[in-house]
DNA sequence: GGGCGTTATGTTCGTTCGTGCATAACGAGG
DNA sequence: CCTCGTTATGCACGAACGAACATAACGCCC
């Protein structure tokens, strides 16, 4: 197997002309999942509390029902947690990209292909 | 049929960290291909001629062979066109698009349903 | 009760992104 | 030769974005 040009394909799900959901917001979804917390996935991610806060805000709002629920209170007590529909999301999400990607795996490689 | 909710799932196509092909360059593509002149693609798209030049410039820059052949004057002088390389990326992109989206849709679903 | 770490929120600042405007060279056609 | 519409490029301005900092309230644990 020859040397991968570092390569990816990526989806981003719109809703109206808004990203409902796409690599970014997974991947934080995944790590509050992970951490417990936003103000740690944020750090994982080196990304501004303050911005992660502001995505989760966005999230929350854009679904029917939260995909994160958060309590106040540090040192064990507050955090973050994925609800179940935050967790069926994620879930969709990364099926979604797996599929597109096998899917896509043909053209894609003509285009790698051209690629400097 | 139910009335759809204005969706959509899109492609990118990075190389390294940087976008190589995603929705904006491809339709930049399609109106060169189809008006032979940048500056009326970048007038269908509602974007500034600064913008679409630069877009082409690094397209041409990153693939091994240039995908939009130039040639300056105007009235029927100058204009751009598709190279053969630049088809065949369209068609490659917008075939991977295809087949990303149709092998999605299930999981897709998913989470347009959660959907707000 | 004090400390720690979290959510929550405002404010400021720098950088990045894109547009708009100006200019130049070019090329076909009347 | 002159006009028109294009490629090509610089520059300045504004908007949008995200980071960084400052507080405040909250909740567990020692």
């Amino acid at each position: 197997m020859k040397k991968p040009a570092k390569s990816a394909v990526r989806l981003r799900i719109y809703l109206g002309g808004e990203v409902a959901i796409g690599p970014g917001r997974a991947e934080l979804l995944q790590l509050i999942g992970d951490t417990g917390s936003i103000a740690e996935a944020a750090r994982a991610m080196e990304m501004s509390y303050r911005r992660a806060w502001a995505l989760v805000q966005s999230m929350n709002a854009l679904f029917k029902s939260p995909l994160v629920e958060r309590t106040a209170g540090g040192a064990g007590g507050g955090g973050a947690r994925l609800t179940p529909a935050g967790r069926a999301v994620l879930e969709a999400y990364a099926d979604a990209e797996r599929e597109a990607r096998t899917a896509s795996t043909a053209p894609v490689r003509r285009i790698l292909r051209r690629l400097r």
